[in-house]
DNA sequence: CTTGAGGCCTGGTCGC
DNA sequence: TGCGACCAGGCCTCAA
């Protein structure tokens, strides 16, 4: 489930590698996740390039040198595998990748001009490719909240968006529009921090505790980041597994275990809009 | 305005 | 051994 640290840490990881190569060919092998025409898709990008690689909250956006831009969003199961040589870089889910590539979850294959292939994989194809102009980038761009690590989100922007709100919290750090770029995994992990219910009403919370939501943001979506996220690996070889932010789930996958924190309950699990929720019965007030 | 359900998909797990 | 039910959850759409 590739949320904000995952695709931050495709973005970097890709940056270093595909950069100002041209495009020598495009398979599009499930045509129902490209939103353009297969032809229009395959010929814009014949003979281009990304010269930039930008993030909006866990949408990537590739620039390309004619001046398009190449959104890939990869929802809940999609993957980026770079392979050059000897060399994989990969991303997104944490299907595995052992094995041949292309496999029957390739369904789109960008060749470079030296050989090197980027593959989209996607297990259960909710990801979508689509290359849009300035304008239309511009658009999508701008339905986004801001970055939890942008200097746009300060304290007195994050009061300002929780007053003008009420119903429960977790939907609301699930909101894209709100802030962007947090999924279940670190929504259930900010409110463990905060010490706050995930479904406290929102004109419940006291001051402190929005100080604190604010710091957990900040702090998990840091932290997360550093460590490449939660579902992404980064192999030199299918064996050698780096970057892991899954020891440092204190919530997420824990439910019926007993806290760690407090050691006084055990992780329970709700549903909270449609997705699964753990928190701490006792010390998440 | 908010909230909830359904849909898109496949694979893993569980009960029978 | 197999089969159906259910769950995983990003995000859009539609209904209430």
């Amino acid at each position: 489930m590739p949320e904000l640290p995952e695709v931050e840490t495709i973005r970097i990881g890709l940056s270093n590698k595909i950069l100002h190569k041209p495009i020598r060919q495009i398979k599009i092998l499930k045509p129902k996740l490209v939103k353009n025409k297969p032809k229009n898709f395959q010929d814009i990008l014949r003979n281009n390039q990304i010269i930039n690689i930008d993030r909006r909250g866990k949408l990537l956006i590739f620039n390309l040198a004619d001046e398009n831009f190449l959104l890939i969003h990869l929802k809940m199961t999609g993957q980026l595998i770079y392979i050059s040589q000897n060399q994989i870089i990969a991303g997104g889910h944490n299907f595995p990748l052992a094995g041949q590539l292309p496999n029957q979850y390739s369904h789109v294959i960008f060749s470079f001009i030296d050989n090197s292939h980027l593959f989209f994989n996607d297990l259960r194809q909710f990801g979508y490719l689509k290359i849009v102009g300035h304008l239309e980038k511009e658009k999508i761009v701008a339905k986004y909240g801001p970055e939890p690590l942008g200097k746009n989100f300060s304290l007195d922007k994050f009061k300002e968006i929780l007053s003008k709100r009420k119903g429960v919290l977790k939907p609301l750090l699930l909101n894209q529009q709100i802030i962007a770029g947090i999924g279940n995994i670190y929504a259930d992990e900010i409110c463990f921090r905060a010490k706050i219910k995930p479904n406290r009403k929102i004109n419940t919370l006291t001051n402190q505790e929005i100080i604190n939501l604010h710091k957990a943001t900040q702090y998990i979506m840091m932290k997360a980041i550093h460590k490449k996220g939660t579902t992404f690996s980064d192999y030199r070889d299918s064996d050698n597994q780096r970057g892991n932010f899954v020891q440092y789930l204190k919530v997420y996958g824990r439910e019926n275990k007993k806290c760690l924190r407090c050691r006084m309950a055990n992780i329970k699990k709700i549903s909270l809009g449609g997705r699964g929720t753990r928190f701490c019965p006792y010390c998440q007030k």
